[in-house]
DNA sequence: TTAAACAGTGAATCGCGGTTCAATCCTTAA
DNA sequence: TTAAGGATTGAACCGCGATTCACTGTTTAA
């Protein structure tokens, strides 16, 4: 026995492996997953393509990875909005706005997350994540219905619902329209949103 | 000149088609376009490989169709329902039901024409029929917007956010519920839609 | 100082399914 | 009947990017 990783050796491949991921969001961020070679994600974190193999087995463990970290802090900033204080009305639009406005923020993220085409995989783990956004509105919405806030409703479908109705304005009208239309067009999302719940 | 195509040969060549594009329908609605390989659908229309490209120029070519073709029925479909003698209310609910009952019929085929990964140019096609979709609800919007049926708001975009709840739902909570459940979602899902609209 | 154990390298390999094409078969008009 | 023009065939080819691996460089404990 004349090798054992230490503590600096530790560190060193945790350096290297956070290079990997964010060399590789940084490709996700401009161009998407498909920018996002193995050979350019090698490029960029400044390592040879084979490294990036003692650090993840595939591509698509690599994505599947850097998906999680990427959509987690999504959910959390809305999560952190619909546990703000207050009806659960201002709540949900309060969620639903900072779904927007930082899907504005980097829109070819969002849309890498939200709809471009991936690889099996990592089309899992994004259902995953649109269960965990439906999630985070389901509760907002019993909550709310048990409040007689909103409408009688099943809340599992009409979370879906919001999910799917913020995905499509997003990525439909709302990245095409002018820069200066965009904040009335996220009013009327969010109007879209409170009004398809029934909210008083 | 001792050969000219003739009536006899032109229909030979519009079955072949034909049978190439049913051999490929076939294909997408038991398994998606992924099933779809060009040895599968060479082999199910009972013609070459090659044959094929005798007829479409790529695979993407063919896909594109295919998606066309399939895609224009619904339009369709959904079409006549908006323009059912009526109140818009009543008018967008059988829209909508339609849609829901259709892609319920054939879900495999519903997944790959609204949700499977694809290539970016049949990518493209379902972003046009996205739009037909969005166009044909757009229109009923406006009718009742103007009438005073439904809120006042942008209707192209509340349109697109129509189509996306309806295309998550529909992927989403609708397939997993119980076969049982399905009536009784449906009616949740129009509800969702009109709620959204404002309809009085 | 040494050798064992591991990390890093990047050119070569590989797998896969779309696409091609030389050989063959079929249809037509003369 | 014939030859020209086209259609069909399917095995071979190809492009592409993920993955591998033989080699080199580095770190560790004895």
């Amino acid at each position: 026995m004349a090798y054992r990783e230490t503590a600096q050796v530790r560190a060193r491949k945790d350096e290297v492996r956070t290079l990997i991921l964010e060399a590789a969001r940084g490709l996700v961020g401009q161009g998407g997953f498909r920018a996002a070679q193995m050979s350019a994600v090698a490029a960029r974190a400044g390592i040879a393509t084979g490294t990036i193999y003692r650090y993840f087995p595939t591509q698509s463990e690599l994505f599947a990875e850097l998906f999680r970290g990427s959509s987690q802090r999504e959910v959390d900033a809305m999560q952190a909005a619909a546990a703000a204080p207050g009806p659960c009305a201002e709540r949900l639009a309060g969620a639903v706005a900072v779904f927007i406005a930082r899907a504005l923020r980097n829109r070819r993220l969002a849309y890498a997350l939200i709809a471009e085409p991936v690889d099996p995989q990592v089309e899992a783990e994004r259902l995953e994540y649109r269960r965990a956004y439906a999630r985070v509105l389901e509760k907002l919405l019993e909550e709310g219905i048990a409040g007689g806030e909103f409408a009688p409703q099943d809340p599992h479908l009409s979370a879906a619902a919001l999910v799917g109705l913020l995905g499509e304005t997003l990525l439909g009208p709302l990245v095409k329209s002018a820069p200066s239309a965009r904040e009335s067009a996220a009013d009327a999302i969010v109007s879209l949103c409170l009004r398809a719940v029934g909210a008083r």
